[in-house]
DNA sequence: TATTAGTTGATAATGATTCCTAATTAATAA
DNA sequence: TTATTAATTAGGAATCATTATCAACTAATA
């Protein structure tokens, strides 16, 4: 897990200036384990800083997907998003929407295999399974 | 790959109505390797059956998806679906946008060890890699 | 051939995301 | 510390995929 002081020196070191919109998102990210949506960390970061407007939650994504900081898996018409950025699995429950990570050895094997077999130039990796977590799968037996 | 009489005549066994648009729909899904967005499946069952509406397309994918006939995967703020079900993996160009499939055998092993080390009860998968395919490639380097 | 419930087509509504622009502000140097 | 300025922001409008609505139509059945 990265820290927030490294994430904004090389941010601010790359040119890009250090709002405080943008630590408080970058900071809630860093500390969840949630795969909030934009709309969520809206939410969240609004009761801290009451002035952050939704743009800029889109604008501030934008910025840590390309940094590659943070991850993305659309979801049932949504976007949402992770600052676990190591090869796992994403685990979908389809009654809750929670999204829990998994991590698995054995997807960088399987990436470069594929990678080989394909002759695709692989950049971004995304493993999900949809189902219902252990304190959703009951309702459904 | 199943038959389209097959899959008919299941359908109608189940008490679905065989209209000339979900035949057509299926049709084409069937004999397609692309992976279509519902907008692009409307412009090809269009030139067919000029009096096919989209909306009867969105319908119609519903039930081919509940139904477990077709997958579907979201990718760049579209759903794109593919009659090809076993599991493999999506290989999404990020140039051209097209999606290749990937048959990879270790999935299936993958997916049973997730569903016991998460307890997730496991309905569905989506394995996807991004990148540049073969031909755009090597507009990247 | 008539009945009827499932299906369709057209359009409106929705919701996530992107676009636009004037006002604001972080970074820099005097 | 203050002035300068280009990057960033807020807020609202616009866009685009998808869903909802409902009157008209039709596949299945007897």
């Amino acid at each position: 897990m990265q820290q927030l002081e490294d994430l904004v020196s090389s941010l601010r070191e790359e040119g890009f200036r250090i709002t405080p919109q943008r630590v408080a998102i970058l900071e809630y990210l860093l500390r969840t384990d949630d795969h909030p949506s934009a709309e969520y960390i809206h939410q969240v970061v609004k009761k801290q800083y009451p002035m952050v407007s939704l743009s800029t939650v889109y604008k501030t994504l934008d910025l840590l997907k390309e940094k590659k900081l943070v991850g993305q898996i659309e979801v049932g018409g949504e976007t949402r998003f992770d600052a676990h950025t190591d090869a796992h699995i994403n685990l979908v429950c389809m009654n809750c929407g929670k999204i829990d990570d998994l991590d698995e050895n054995s997807l960088n094997e399987i990436q470069s295999r594929a990678a080989k077999k394909s002759k695709y130039l692989i950049l971004n990796a995304n493993f999900e399974l949809f189902g219902y977590c252990n304190d959703c799968k009951s309702k459904f037996n």
